[in-house]
DNA sequence: TTCGATACTGACCTGAAGGTAAGTATTGAG
DNA sequence: CTCAATACTTACCTTCAGGTCAGTATCGAA
């Protein structure tokens, strides 16, 4: 399954942390509660330009169940719900700062090798 | 393919590093050839226990097109080749540093909480 | 009575990541 | 002549992350 057992015995630290940020938005829903502090769900389906409702549900779960987001219900009509960090969560996109760092000297020097692709 | 066209238009930097990092065995190589400067095919092997060869060669050409790792081949009979970081790689893995200490973090509370499986 | 808004859930499918295992090339040792 | 050692290469197969799309529950508005 997509989201069943892990925190299996890492090898090392970095395994640990990619077992949580692996997924292919998780980092970019880690950045946007970051960036917003609190976004409901249709917030962040909008804010992450072609996800799938099935991930967004999937990786917010899995990251709540990471003790990476909090997860607030409103029991209204029509539902409510409200997605934030927790101090785990926080942390960890601090953690990352430097790999973003690094990859965005990569993509900049990636454009200036091949402009436009190299015609 | 595995290891086909990337160098995709990246959202973010994170998602340029990953696309760099990501591979069962990428972040372990990088620990391996930082630890040691230079490892020869075979020692590689023998220190990433359950690694394939064919992953670790596959993982090993992306790496060198992405320009994390060097390629030393010695023309000699058995074969001879020796692996090593270029400066891309060694500032890769030091932009990783932080995120293996949030996973070490990590691990260190989870083993906290279950120690056993909580039985 | 039907529709729209919201936050899901579930069934089904595809592509790619990764594993297994066998084959290749070269040459010295026995 | 065969074998061992090294660094691969190739073919085939399994698994699973992730996509698509349809359905669900609830209530107010029209």
């Amino acid at each position: 399954m997509a989201s069943g057992d892990r925190r299996g015995p890492y090898i090392c630290g970095i395994d640990a942390a990619m077992d949580v940020v692996s997924g292919k938005w998780k980092s970019l829903i880690l950045w946007e509660l970051d960036n917003y502090g609190t976004r409901r769900f249709g917030e962040l389906k909008r804010g992450l330009p072609g996800v799938s409702e099935k991930m967004l549900v999937q990786h917010l779960r899995e990251m709540e169940q990471d003790g990476l987001v909090h997860r607030e219900v409103y029991r209204e009509v029509p539902p409510k719900v409200e997605y934030s960090l927790t101090e785990h969560g926080r942390s960890l996109n601090e953690a990352l700062g430097p790999l973003g760092e690094w990859g965005q000297r990569r993509a900049e020097r990636l454009a200036a090798e091949a402009p436009t692709g190299s015609p």
